[in-house]
Formats: structure tokens, C-alpha cells, sequence
DNA sequence: GCTATGTGGAGTAGGTACCTCCCCTTACTC
DNA sequence: GAGTAAGGGGAGGTACCTACTCCACATAGC
């Protein structure tokens, strides 16, 4: 807790240049864990904003301390999401829109996956966002199901696993065609449905031959 | 090519104390990236047999050595079910076991999930294996799709990524319950049929809070 | 112009992985 | 049962990586 500490930050404020700078950090952050995730080294951050590491440890103590001043925002995006689809009067429609939205933010950001579905990362913040967040999501499932939309058997715990899974296409296939997710969520979200009718259109065509190679020589478990 | 050079090898046998390490080095292997994945060393593995690095080493020159003398014998197991599959007479079903099955092998071997979607392992033998599967899945889609069980969209990638998407759900709760992935696979399934009835019944049970919160606190990505 | 504050990046400490080397042990031969 | 070629063990070499520190030098702001 040595800055960051909520709003309005106490002390003297931060020289012109050390601020902007500090914003640099932020923003380069932003975008190295969002595509090489978190085991991207604050050496890499560093270059990549084009400063010196130790301006990096001179600002954030430890990569854990940036790690969560980071993510706490993120998270309270996806939070803010499941708010939103619980005011939707279509109760299934809401539960597939939320899924859609959070997988569009977890598919743009490798970091932002990997401190939702793991404890490893992020303390006492993060895990505040991630507590919130489960009673919302908790309620659109059962207002999905008490509607007729979403499978009954389907429990909130599942929705970990649909994320992982989701995580996992978009791993393995990033390099190739980062969309392609789109492809198997819409899959996933046709099984889910308590009273299917005709399969759904599916929103991405199929990797082909050469290009499922090319993500088996791209992707390192 | 120093050893293994397909049957009846070729100079003088090894001697009996050396050829019963050998297989202890086999059998130590199998477990141990069945359970940790190809990222284990050979260190490991010499350990887990009782035996001394060296002696690993003498008997295979590199982890690939290894790896590859391994692996290609596990994946003809699985081509071999696609083979069965494409002899039974219900083309939906048999695309259902086939998938089950498969599923089943990479549930318990870690190993032999990231050979099978990762090229960065194993050369010339492990990827002879793959391409004999390649058709065989093709026609076990195709037939599935002619007979109406399967969705017509459904490609021969998205088996890849199926598997991709299982593997995941294995990884992340395996520590916590290691059969949880049938429930993920049911739920997939029931996604792919061309004319959905009511949804199937899951053969598992999903993870209650404090198991959700116990795999996120084991897995790392 | 002076000084507190900020910067850069070589360097430290500590870890891990693959593999080699060489002394000692053991199986097989005569 | 002695001699010898083959095998075994594991400390340690090499190479690499990551988190983090330190201090000579630069700069903002008064």
C-alpha cells in the first residue's frame, strides 16, 4: 500500500514528468499482460513504454502491487456487465448477452483471464471485485432458468468452466484468427438452452487445415 | 535413431540389469507426464524411477528421444477408436463414443493432451499419427452430419478445439474433482446435435463454491 | 543556478532446465 | 572367480530466465 491509496492521493503529488510517465507504465501495462498475460516480466512493461525498469520499481514496489492496481478497474467493467443484464426484461437473452460481453473483454485481454479464473494473482482488491461479482451472476442464471431459457442443471460454478473453455480457444488460436472464439461460445450457448429449437447460426467460419496447423505450432501448453 | 529402431533391434541386446531400467524409465515416464505434462524433466523422471539422471540419459539422448518413443505409441490408441467408430452402424452415436473416448485418454494423460494440439513436441513418428487421424475424424464428422445427428457446420478443426476445450476444464479442476469435464463435455455435446431434443441428462454433478474456489486457487495458467 | 526528485540500465541474487563427466558398481565371459 | 566391458549415480557445468537494486547522471521547479 505505499501509493494508490484510493482517491485523492495524500503527500506531495508526483513531479510533471514522473506522473506522466507513471500513466505510460499504466497504459504499456495494459497491454503486454493483455497479450502476453501475466507472466509478462515488469522488464518487458518497462521497454515497452520506453522508460527504464527502475522507474517502473521506483513507482509500483513489486509487480503484484501494478497487478492490482491494474485489474481492480477491469474486473469492476465486468461487474458493471452482469448489473446491466439483470435490469434486461428478457431474462435469457440478458444471461447470453452478459456471456457474450464478458467473453469480448476476456478475449482482448490475456491478463484480465488469467486473474479471474486464478487466485495466484491480485490480493485483497481483486478478490473484493470477484466477490461481488459472483451474487450477480448467481441471479442471472436463476432468472434465466426460471424464464424457460437456460438449462436447469446448469449451475453457477459452470460459468467458471464456460469462460475457461472460452479462454482456451482464444489461447490456442489468437495467432491464427482472434476470432474464433465467437465460433465455439456460440456452440457452448446453443447446449445451454433449456428448449432448443434449430442450432444457431454460428458468427465465424471454421479454422481450415493450414490454419489449425499453424495454431498447433503457434500455441505452448 | 540411436535405439528403438523398430522391431527386432538390431546389435547386442542390452544387458538384463540395464534393459529392466529401461522400462523402468518408461513406465516412470508415462506417469509422470501423464500427471505434469511434457513440461516435467528428465530429472523427474529419473528420480521417480529410482534411478540416477545419467542413466535416463544414456538410454535416451534427449527429452525428445523420449518423448517421441513414448507418445507415438498412445496416440495409435487413439486412432484406433476412429477406426472402430467408423464400423458402427448409428454414424451419430459412433461420433459421440468416439469423442467420449478420446476424451477419456487425454483426461488422464496431461502428455498426451499437448502432443496431440501442440507441434512443439515430437517430430517425424508423433507427427505421422496425427496425419493418419486427420481423415478419419473428417469421415466420422461427415457421416454423422449425412445421417442428421451432427450440426452441418460443424468442422473437422472444431474437433481440435473441442478436445481444446475439455483439456482446459481437466486442467483447471483436475486437483479438485478430476471427473468434472464429463459435465463440460455433456453440456458441448448437446450443442452439436442438428436436431436438439430436450437437453441430456449431466452425468456429474457441478463444483460447489468452495471447490470452484479451491481450483482457482490451484490452477496457474 | 540549485536541489530535491526522477531516470536508466548494468548488475546482483536466486532460480530452473538440460545435459556431461567420471568414479564406482555390476553383469556377463572364459 | 577374475577380468572387463557395460551400466549407474548424481554433483556440477552451462545457459538461460526473472525479480529486483543501486547509483551516476538528468531534469523540473523554485
Amino acid at each position: 500500500m505505499a501509493r494508490d491509496a484510493g482517491p485523492a492521493a495524500p503527500a506531495r503529488p508526483l513531479r510533471r514528468d514522473a506522473e506522466l510517465n507513471r500513466r505510460r507504465i499504466l497504459a504499456s501495462a495494459r497491454e503486454v499482460f493483455g497479450q502476453r498475460g501475466l507472466e509478462a516480466t515488469l522488464d518487458d512493461i518497462a521497454h515497452h513504454a520506453g522508460l527504464g525498469v527502475g522507474t517502473v520499481y521506483r513507482r509500483f514496489p513489486s509487480k503484484e502491487h501494478l497487478v492490482e492496481a491494474m485489474f481492480a478497474e477491469r474486473m469492476e467493467e465486468v461487474g458493471d456487465l452482469a448489473v446491466e443484464a439483470l435490469k434486461a426484461d428478457d431474462a435469457w437473452q440478458a444471461f447470453v448477452d452478459f456471456t457474450w460481453q464478458a467473453a469480448e473483454l476476456h478475449s482482448t485481454d490475456r491478463g484480465l483471464r488469467e486473474i479471474m479464473l486464478s487466485n495466484k494473482f491480485g490480493h485483497d482488491h481483486v478478490a473484493e471485485k470477484k466477490a461481488r461479482m459472483v451474487p450477480l451472476i448467481t441471479q442471472l442464471i436463476e432468472r434465466a432458468q426460471a424464464a424457460g431459457g437456460l438449462r436447469p442443471d446448469f449451475a453457477p460454478s459452470d460459468m467458471a468452466l464456460l469462460h475457461m473453455m472460452v479462454g482456451s480457444v482464444v489461447e490456442f488460436t489468437c495467432a491464427v484468427d482472434p476470432d474464433l472464439w465467437r465460433r465455439s461460445l456460440a456452440m457452448l450457448l446453443d447446449g445451454l438452452r433449456a428448449e432448443p429449437g434449430k442450432p444457431s447460426e454460428l458468427p465465424h467460419p471454421p479454422l481450415d487445415e493450414d490454419e489449425i496447423e499453424e495454431a498447433m505450432s503457434c500455441w505452448r501448453p
